[in-house]
DNA sequence: AACCAACCCAACCGCATCGGA
DNA sequence: TTCCGATGCGGTTGGGTTGGT
């Protein structure tokens, strides 16, 4: 294919490629790349391929700094190079262009990564959005070399959630995908057990009963013996709501209500937000159950810390339609940005297809699993594992699989432990107050300063009226308030998620705490 | 030192999409 | 509406490099 060197001015085509009638265009009808080009009566010679010399990057860049990036087709014209447009497009992009990140990707990019293909699957493009510098290229290559290392090793792509997130999603799994157990029954969070290494016992705390005893969801108390938090909301309203969080992420998609099928626990619906400046937020929106929302670590290695202008806080777990018998926990899913916000719930109504799904759900002895941000965050805790085991199977490790297994393994046991000790403080420093709904910030693990951050979350709900009282404050009437870019207020989050206040208010119809010099106080009513 | 296999990565290929004429 | 050029994207290829034997 490609004719390195020797300068293929061979007219043909030189390989083959000639054959392609290609239905990309390609001036005159010729394939790409391919031919000889002709200009305003003078023969060019044959469009030159194979590797680029410092000569023809000079003319390139030269030209690119006059005339701008665009009309790649108009470089060959107007300059002395031949190479075709398509060419000097991929050249540049990949090579030339500035504030290119050059080098091996770091843990932190090689987490996202793999992260975002189990979002994305091979949308290179769209995964490299969320890593500046880094060209579409450079992540398909590292993807697939990882892909044949995994094949010789006979080992899946993903641990088998990350198959039942696909499934979930109705999209078709990555071809390569070696499913190693089934996926329609709900597994115990814990059994992670993967290839052999002992199960880890990382996210069991994840799910706990309210202290007070188990109350399943066929006894909540119906509106009409407790106040009721929120109104029965109809399927269509639900639909709605759906289609509105998925709009506002992905603006990529046009979601009708009346088309849209509601999530459910099974099948989450991972969504990115591409409206987020470079930065990767990938969020999980279930309407009714949980929206999730991470921020990755790259983000941090510009900005190791939240500013109160930044608005770090893009959190908003809203399950307000939950059982009242569950808390959940969820940790955010990369170890340099933990951060735990857990809500607890006070019992409340529950639209009537929601909850018989959790009944069953019940039945089956096992709510773990079917809470999606659970299944979200177990994935970044599999991921590591996943990379780990990798690791592992290096025949000699080199220097710097060694150091980044030893760093995972550090980020992992700090996980693990943090979430133990999580768990101890939450249940005895916090508990349950049964007349609201609380929720708890608590500093997580990694390399961030999520002192820092919960200081600042904290600052952030006194300042706008909430009566939030160190680690635990509570809300009004059981009602959730999130989180989210507290630093702007109401009229201004273009930093964040692409939402501000209002819709986020409107949409989970949520409704803060407010004080007279809160900027909530703007918001409309919507009770 | 030679050989070989695995890995890396730049570049090409084919197709899809978009926008203007 | 159709055509066509420009562009973007994902898949594929094969030469170069590296490390083990």
């Amino acid at each position: 294919m490609v004719a390195h060197g020797g300068g293929s001015y061979g007219g043909n085509g030189a390989n083959g490629s000639s054959s392609s009638s290609s239905t990309s265009g390609g001036s005159g009808g010729v394939g790409f790349c391919v031919g000889i080009g002709v200009s305003g009566g003078m023969a060019k010679p044959a469009l030159k391929k194979g590797p680029w010399t410092a000569t023809e990057d000079a003319i390139l860049v030269e030209y690119v700094k006059k005339q701008g990036e665009g009309n790649w087709n108009a470089v060959q014209k107007n300059t002395s190079l031949s190479r075709c447009g398509k060419s000097c497009r991929l050249r540049w992009t990949n090579h030339l262009r500035p504030n290119l990140r050059k080098g091996s990707f770091t843990p932190e990019e090689e987490l996202l990564i793999i992260q975002l293909h189990s979002e994305l699957g091979n949308k290179w493009a769209r995964m490299a959005a969320q890593l500046p510098g880094r060209t579409d290229n450079e992540i398909k290559n590292y993807w697939n070399t990882r892909i044949k290392r995994r094949i010789r090793q006979g080992l899946p792509l993903y641990p088998s959630k990350e198959m039942a997130h696909f499934q979930g999603q109705g999209q078709q799994a990555p071809s390569l995908l070696l499913p190693e157990e089934p996926l329609d029954q709900p597994q115990p969070v814990a059994r992670t057990a993967i290839r052999g290494r002992p199960p880890l016992q990382i996210p069991t705390q994840s799910v706990f009963q309210i202290p007070g005893g188990h109350q399943p969801s066929s006894q909540c108390p119906s509106p009409s013996q407790t106040p009721v938090l929120l109104s029965p909301q109809p399927n269509h309203q639900l639909k709605t709501a759906f289609a509105n969080s998925l709009s506002l992420f992905d603006q990529t998609r046009q979601i009708s209500p009346s088309t849209s099928t509601l999530p459910s626990p099974h099948s989450p619906t991972t969504i990115l937000s591409p409206s987020y400046n470079d930065t990767n937020i990938a969020a999980a929106a279930f309407p009714g159950f949980a929206l999730t929302a991470s921020v990755h670590p790259y983000q941090h290695h510009t900005s190791p810390l939240p500013s109160p202008t930044g608005g770090f806080f893009q959190f908003s777990p809203l399950p307000q339609l939950l059982s009242a018998s569950h808390v959940y926990a969820t940790p955010v899913e990369f170890p340099s940005s933990q951060m735990y916000i857990r809500q607890m719930q006070k019992p409340m109504h529950i639209p009537q297809e929601l909850h018989d799904h959790e009944v069953n759900l019940e039945n089956h002895g096992n709510m773990s699993m079917s809470n999606p941000s659970l299944s979200e965050s177990n994935r970044g805790i599999e991921l590591l594992e996943d990379l780990l085991d990798q690791t592992n199977h290096q025949a000699v490790p080199t220097n710097n699989s060694t150091s980044l297994e030893q760093s995972h393994t550090s980020l992992l046991n700090n996980n693990m432990q943090e979430n133990q000790e999580h768990q101890l403080k939450s249940t005895d420093v916090n508990g349950w107050n049964p007349d609201m709904g609380s929720i708890n910030v608590c500093e997580g693990s990694g390399m961030v300063n999520n002192k820092s951050m919960h200081e600042e979350l904290s600052n952030f709900l006194q300042s706008i009226g909430s009566p939030a009282v160190h680690e635990e404050f509570s809300l009004t009437d059981g009602l959730s308030m999130p989180p989210l870019d507290f630093s702007a207020g109401p009229t201004t989050s273009e930093d964040s998620l692409g939402l501000d206040m209002q819709q986020i208010v409107s949409l989970f119809q949520v409704e803060p705490t407010a004080s007279a010099s809160s900027p909530w106080n703007n918001l409309p009513s919507i009770y």
